[in-house]
RNA sequence: GGGCGGAUAGCUCAGUUGGAAGAGCGCUGCCCUUACAAGGCAGAGGUCACAGGUUCAAGCCCUGUUCCGCCUACCA
């Protein structure tokens, strides 16, 4: 048990270092696999290797750790499972890049080489991440940390694959999928985001065939009129009805192609005929399955105009679409132009406009598996928070399309399937396999695509557990308890695990989701590395401390806002860590030797009013803080915290005791063991959101155990709770309040001591007697007279509150005139109020219909309210006579 | 087009069964009072977006409107 000096102003830096370094040293993130202690789990979402800390992370994180350690002080088996997530696409560009600046390329590598190269890059730099969530506090169980490409995984991965395989829930086939030109990869739906822009929507003359007439089609894509091979009208359209079945002869390439009717075709867009190209856009490549027609493909993986488009062949899209502009112009086909805005895919990685082409991929069949993952947060197993998102939960899987999960890349899961060179046949397999399934065929080659990382992460909650090995792990921390991650992948990421959890588990991978907002900059923009708005969370942490930023994080995670973070919040912040260092700097300056005598893990036995009065908020506190984190109202718990340790314990709990400390009396022994035994609850109640700072100043007074982080969260005691010790301090406060008031107001400076005078009704005269020297103390008043009824010395100002008058001898001292104005302040107030209960109470209906209590409470009101009046009146009149 | 969320003090936000409008920051004034000037004390500041409705009573419940944000979508 250890005393020191402490430094007037909190230092984050080495302290944060030093107890990071003890509890890792001392195993206390770990969890027990043998423990008898009920489990409580979180997965971490994976953060990808190729990422550096940002806001996001540090919100979500801070969130994450507060919560596991709060049920680890609890008592919990509490298992925060770390890990890192391979990244498909995102690594694969980051290291592509590393070579292409070595002028060479992932070509020139070859796909052995270059994997191995990432490989390389992740040992090196992708645990950058690992080290700033370290900085951050997370007190994650590191011993367990995954990667989802490590060996275990890619074991789980293929047990999914082949199960979903065998299930006939995988399946290959030609669809026509979002194509990004740059990354030279299929991607999902999902992965595609949309951004509406000011687009022009073409019109173009189709000459019909027969040579005589023409129909006008509209598009926002001119170029892909070299691959139409129908032109549609809606069948109720009486403007295209005879045109049905005869042909047109598409400008410049001259092909000829049918009119037909689909009932897709909207009358009112356009010209109500659309032009049908299915090989390039999601709805024409439905009505051509349709209507049978020919799929002609004119641009390729890269976004270049292929053979299909004769001339135009070899040309960048979007320079076609130029050209072909050009040409439709002087063959007098270009009818019109109109300014359209509209939405335009554009690929999530690296923002290029998505291409749809036509693809041989790999799928997975998702309304089977949704159906189970919709009724598992139907019936409550799975809770979502806020409730709300499960609306949008629900209305994502009723709509649910199939899955395209391969990916053309090389960074990844490679597709645990081998094509047969001789009959075709796909083999899927656990292992590697030597010979086609349909023919035994030797000529085996295996699939050259890799799955989708979001795949892989569908299965982190079991598969970080072990799965498919029955791992204790599994057995004991599978449900997880608690997921906690960002809205903006409920899709992406938790409504994938919640499938794949039910479909491989048989049980849900977690019983409540808390989904937080996003952060913003302070205009409440979205931080971006191409805005330059973004605020990194390490410069917070090395400017401010770590505490202080988490605290500033979970203060403002209220549910359904964003959070604009600005530094002078977290500023604020960390004059908070600062009080706290101080309100412990001067606990250490009263012991005076005490160390020894006092334990602060009982509960002590209060007998001064301050002290039970501050033990009877500590309770009340304690139940906030609790009972707001069980609801994940992180913003609640926060400030209670900040109410109590600031303004009730520092403000005036600890200035109540300062005469008590100077005493060397019983009195002080119990004051000092109240002190100490609140202010260790307080640093047990905000070690979860802060840390470091509350085990180092622990450590500097006495205390049990060798760290805050395993003591035990505190409980409410209901024999601490002490109303009557409120409603008395209540009363002393407003009566310190009062007169500093009246100072204030007066500008007469503290070093006045002011003579006062109480009148009192009985009830309160108790609370006075007792609170007398805190008064004095605190008010920096003589009290000459306590009785019931004193009479109002000549001159004197006043100060009236509920039962108790104040007079103030002042005459001398202040401007009859500013008394005047002051109490007429006060009575405008008064006034304005009792008009309000006046009316209340002179309406009817109100004394008929509203609740007794609420009649009697603006009765005794309008009772006091009244009488504050008359005697301020009172006052008034005699400062007037003054005059 | 559909859905969701938001609009409360200068700024950022709380306000949980409807019963006298709150916090932090900022601002103003006074204080270096022996834990803390990263501080203390006091103070100013609000038609709770708008319009209706329900109710004795509405920031809160209902309807509509206007702005802002997000998600989602088969009007090319």
């Amino acid at each position: 048990m250890s005393s020191k000096e402490l430094d007037k102003r909190y230092d984050p830096k080495e302290v944060e270092e030093r107890w990071y370094k003890f509890w890792i040293e001392k195993g206390l993130f770990h969890a027990d696999g043998q423990s008898p202690a009920p489990p409580y789990s979180i997965v971490i979402p994976p953060p990808n290797i190729t990422g550096s800390l940002h806001m996001g992370h540090a919100l979500d994180n801070t969130l994450q750790d507060i919560l596991i350690r709060w049920r680890r002080m609890q008592g919990f088996n509490a298992l925060w499972m770390p890990g890192t997530d391979h990244a498909g696409i995102a690594t694969q560009n980051v290291v592509e890049r590393k070579i292409m600046a070595e002028k060479s390329s992932r070509e020139a590598y070859g796909r052995e080489r270059f994997v191995k190269r990432v490989w390389d890059w992740r040992m090196e730099s992708g645990r950058e991440i690992i080290g700033q969530l370290k900085r951050l506090g997370s007190s994650c169980d590191w011993e367990r940390e995954r990667f989802t490409m490590d060996e275990g995984f890619y074991i789980a991965v293929k047990e999914a694959f082949v199960r979903l395989y065998e299930d006939g829930l995988i399946y290959r086939g030609n669809r026509l999928i979002n194509w990004c030109p740059r990354c030279s990869t299929a991607l999902s739906d999902l992965e595609v985001e949309h951004e509406e822009i000011q687009g022009r929507l073409y019109y173009i003359r189709y000459p019909l065939s027969s040579g005589m007439g023409s129909v006008t089609i509209a598009t926002t894509r001119p170029e892909t009129m070299l691959g139409d091979s129908a032109v549609a009208v809606n069948p109720e359209d009486e403007r295209y009805g005879n045109l049905i079945g005869k042909s047109i002869t598409l400008p410049i390439v001259r092909r000829e192609i049918p009119i037909i009717s689909d009932r897709y075709v909207d009358p009112e867009f356009g010209t109500g005929a659309l032009k049908i190209t299915p090989a390039h856009d999601p709805y024409d490549f439905e009505i051509g399955l349709r209507h049978n027609l020919p799929q002609i493909k004119v641009v390729d993986e890269s976004g270049v105009m292929n053979e299909e488009a004769g001339g135009y062949a070899g040309k960048d899209r979007f320079d076609c679409r130029r050209e072909i502009l050009e040409d439709l112009k002087n063959g007098g086909y270009l009818q019109k132009i109109e300014d359209h805005r509209h939405s335009v895919g554009h690929c999530y990685r690296c923002r290029t406009v998505i291409e749809p082409i036509i693809s041989l991929q790999w799928f997975i069949r998702m309304q089977p598996l949704a159906e189970p993952a919709i009724a598992a947060v139907e019936d409550g197993r799975i809770k979502l928070i806020p409730g709300g998102w499960a609306k949008t939960y629900f209305e994502w899987m009723r709509n649910i399309k199939d899955w395209c999960i391969s990916r053309q890349i090389w960074w990844g899961h490679q597709i645990p399937a081998w094509h047969c060179n001789d009959c075709r046949g796909i083999t899927v397999s656990r292992d590697i396999p030597e010979t086609c399934v349909s023919c035994n065929s030797l000529h085996i080659y295996q699939d050259g695509d890799v799955l989708d990382t979001w795949f892989s992460s569908s299965l982190w909650p079991f598969a970080a557990l072990g799965w498919p090995n029955e791992t204790r792990e599994l057995k004991i921390f599978y449900p997880t308890s608690s997921l906690v991650t960002g809205f903006d992948i409920l899709f992406f990421w938790v409504a994938r695990m919640i499938m794949m959890g039910l479909r491989f588990t048989g049980d849900v991978p977690f019983r409540e989701v808390y989904l937080h907002a996003l952060i913003r900059d302070q205009e409440g923009q979205k931080m971006s590395k191409s805005k330059g708005n973004v605020i990194d969370p390490i410069v917070l942490m090395e400017r401010f401390g770590t505490d202080a930023l988490r605290f500033s994080l979970a203060s403002q995670a209220s549910p359904g806002r964003d959070i604009k973070l600005s530094p002078e919040r977290v500023e604020g912040m960390r004059n908070f860590t600062n009080k706290i260092w101080n309100a412990a700097r001067f606990i250490l300056m009263n012991l005076k030797g005490a160390e020894d005598e006092v334990r602060q893990d009982v509960p002590p036995s209060p007998r001064s009013l301050p002290d039970r009065w501050i033990l009877s908020l500590l309770q009340n506190t304690i139940k906030v803080v609790t009972e707001s984190l069980e609801d994940y109202r992180f913003d609640l718990a926060s400030q209670a915290l900040y109410q109590f340790v600031w303004h009730e314990f520092c403000d005036w709990h600890i200035e109540f005791i300062k005469d008590t400390l100077q005493k060397e009396d019983e009195e002080r022994e119990d004051t000092i063991s109240v002190l100490l035994y609140t202010f260790d609850s307080v640093l047990r109640l905000l070690h979860p959101f802060m840390p470091f700072i509350t085990e180092e100043v622990r450590r500097s007074i006495p205390h049990e155990g060798e760290s805050v982080m395993v003591s035990a969260f505190p409980k409410a005691k209901g024999a601490l709770t002490d109303p009557e010790a409120e409603d008395q301090v209540s009363i002393i406060k407003d009566i310190i309040l009062g007169i500093r008031n009246l100072r204030g107001e007066m500008n007469i400076p503290p070093s006045t001591i002011l003579t006062t005078h109480f009148s009192v009704k009985d009830d309160a005269l108790l609370s006075i007697e007792k609170g007398r020297g805190y008064i004095e103390r605190l008010a920096r008043t003589s009290i000459e007279k306590i009785g019931k009824d004193i009479t109002r010395p000549e001159g004197s100002a006043s100060c009236i509150l509920k039962g108790i008058d104040i007079f103030i001898p002042l005459s001398g001292i202040i401007d009859p005139k500013e008394e005047i104005k002051r109490q007429e302040k006060g009575l405008l107030k008064i006034d304005e109020d009792l008009k309000l209960v006046l009316k209340r109470l002179a309406d009817e209906d109100f004394r008929r219909k509203a609740p007794k209590e609420v009649v009697e409470k603006e009765e005794t009101r309008k009772v006091d309210l009244l009488s504050k009046m008359e005697k301020i009146e009172a006052s008034i009149r005699r400062f007037r006579e003054l005059l």
